[in-house]
DNA sequence: GCAAAAATAAACCATTCGGTCTATTTTAAC
DNA sequence: GTTAAAATAGACCGAATGGTTTATTTTTGC
């Protein structure tokens, strides 16, 4: 890794979250620059355009993110466990670096960023996978009730994630969150064996 | 109503959906002067600055979905059928002028516009509300069982449906908001009397 | 219809914006 | 340590931004 690749990944780490938060629109090359201490001459040299710093930006959230999700399934043996790792930790990890960036980028990729879109696209398949996945191995070792649909439930148990989230960030409370997780605890154990 | 009025209501008309849509930092005065084919004088004459339209703008697109939802409800006698009117009314009125406000002004509403979370606050609350009146009255009715926490329960559902909206925005397709309509719909039959 | 007030258009303002280009510094290879 | 290339700083650019003020048009009340 040379130098410009460095500063490429140190310009991303310091803007991802500034842009999660304050959206792409809502963040300037000024605030970019004051994050990374640097001037434009440095960030230009590193990247095409502002769209290519957030681009860069919601690949390396969700790609941090998808980590920390990943890690929590692993350290589960069963089903259950990876299945309430996994709810445990987006409750957990979802509360800093300016929030989810699935639900802060996909509201903001319509017509004004429309390369954007297909890049959540591809976040929120991944992100319903992961439990789809869970569900799926979980009925085959015959610890889940075959009853229960594991698109359809790792569909509507992202969507309760997701809303979820946005309440948290609005009402400022984690209250509604503790409840919808405690819901989708109640639903998934209502389906173990 | 005097000509100002009516002139102020005019511009709210016409820049709430390009707002919700491309956000509040994703609009510029242009956009709203070409929304309503006024000049700079115009708009300013009847607001002080961008955030007022904004607010404004908010306060309108709720207000109408609020009318059309409350509409929705009183199409129905019981509580199945305002339940089921309600989420339907979700599914298909969702789709029109930008989307949903609570989850596109909920997004950014953060540090660089403080006054707004409080209407966003109000909007949630009141949305989770008009499912929480219909269980309520459903059990105090004998209509739908009180094992039940209509509390609980509002929450979870207008989580979902917040989520599907997002999903549906991004993924550009219906299929997902009607498979958690579904689930919501089967869901709510179960606690049917 | 007229005159004054209200409402809107258009000119103006300073600042900020994303991006480009030149100047300077740093890095890398020897 | 030296030199050339790479990387970054800083000056520059035209356009866009939100907002203000002056000019003009429209509305209102009589």
């Amino acid at each position: 890794m040379n130098k410009a690749e460095r500063t490429r990944k140190f310009i991303i780490e310091k803007s991802a979250s500034i842009i999660n938060r304050k959206g792409m629109a809502g963040t300037s090359l000024s605030d970019i620059m004051e994050a990374t201490k640097l001037a434009k001459g440095g960030i230009y040299g590193n990247f095409e355009s502002k769209d290519e710093i957030c681009v860069a930006s919601f690949l390396y959230l969700t790609e941090k993110l998808a980590d920390q999700l990943n890690r929590a399934v692993l350290r589960g043996g069963t089903a259950k466990e990876k299945f309430l790792n996994l709810l445990d930790a987006y409750t957990e990890i979802q509360n800093t670096e300016g929030g989810c960036p699935i639900l802060n980028f996909g509201v903001e990729s319509d017509d004004t960023h429309p390369n954007m879109k297909e890049y959540v696209k591809k976040a929120i398949r991944s992100s319903q996978k992961r439990f789809f996945d869970i569900i799926s191995d979980g009925i085959a070792h015959h610890e889940i009730s075959a009853t229960v649909n594991p698109k359809n439930f790792s569909i509507k148990v992202f969507a309760m994630i997701e809303g979820a989230i946005l309440f948290r960030r609005v009402l400022e409370s984690d209250e509604q969150m503790r409840i919808i997780h405690e819901a989708i605890k109640l639903e998934f154990e209502s389906y173990l064996i």
